[in-house]
DNA sequence: CGTTTAGTGAAGTTCTAACTTCACTGAGGA
DNA sequence: TCCTCAGTGAAGTTAGAACTTCACTAAACG
C-alpha cells in the first residue's frame, strides 16, 4: 500500500504521534489490538467507507503500527505493538528528564542540609 | 490562558495525542522538560511569534502537560511530567494486550502439545 | 459465463490547525 | 513621566488532513 501524499514527518515519533492523534486511527488500533480484521470489517465498525479505511491503514503502517497482507481478493490488517516501542522510549525519556531532576533537588537539600549541620 | 476555539476532543487520551502530535508542541515540552521558560524564551527557542506560543500553551495545559503563572508582566511555563500518565496507561493497556495474546497462543501450544503426547 | 464482493486509484470537498499581523494592555525601568 | 518590553485578543490566511464519490480491477462463486 503506498503512503498517501503528507508533509515529511522526520522522526519515529513524529510518526507515531501523527497516527494516534486522530481518533479514529486509534479505534482501528484498539480494534486490531484485539484480533486481525478485513478493510471490510474495519470500514464496518468505525463506520467509515473502505477507502477511508484505506488511507489510515497506509498512515499506521508508515508508523510500524500496523501490518497487512492480502490473500485473493482480501487484505487482513495486523496490529504490530512493537511499534510503540519509540513512544515508550519517548516517555521514558521525559520520566527521566523529570527524575533527574527531583534528584538534583534532593541534592540541592542535602547539600543545604549538611551545610546547615557546619557551624 | 482560555483554551483556543477546537473540535471536541472527548479523553485525555484524545487531548495527549493531539497535544504531542505537533511536531512544535514536542520540541516546547522538550524544552520544559530542561527547566521553566517564559513565553518570549520560548518564541525564540521556536523561532515563531509569542501568540503562536500562547496557542500552543492552551493546548499543552488542556492536555495537562503544563501549567503556567504570570507575575508581573511575565508568565513562566512549566512541563508537568504527571500528565503523561494516561499516555502510559495507553500504551501498556495495548502491551498488555499483545501480550494476552501470545499468552493464549502459548496456551494453544501448550494444548496441542499435550494433545499429541497422548495416543 | 455473469454477478457479486473486496479493495484501490484519482479527484474533489470541507474543515480546521497552525500560523501570521495588528492593535492593545499593563508592568518596569531610565 | 515616557518608553520599552511581555504578553494577549481578534481576525484573517493557508496548507493539508480526513473524508467522500466514482470508476475501475480482480477474485469468488452461482
Amino acid at each position: 500500500m503506498q503512503p498517501v501524499r503528507e508533509v515529511a514527518r522526520s522522526s519515529k515519533v513524529d510518526l507515531l504521534f501523527h497516527a494516534l492523534g486522530d481518533s479514529n486511527r486509534r479505534r482501528m488500533v484498539d480494534r486490531l489490538a484485539d484480533g486481525p480484521a478485513s478493510v471490510s470489517e474495519l470500514a464496518a465498525v468505525l463506520a467509515v467507507s473502505k477507502t477511508a479505511i484505506g488511507q489510515h491503514l497506509a498512515v499506521l503502517e508508515e508508523a510500524q503500527l500496523a501490518r497487512s497482507t492480502k490473500v485473493g481478493r482480501v487484505r487482513t490488517c495486523q496490529f504490530d505493538p512493537a511499534g510503540l516501542a519509540p513512544l515508550q522510549d519517548w516517555i521514558d525519556y521525559h520520566r527521566q528528564e523529570w527524575n533527574g531532576r527531583l534528584d538534583r533537588l534532593d541534592d540541592l537539600v542535602s547539600a543545604i542540609g549538611s551545610k546547615e549541620d557546619c557551624p
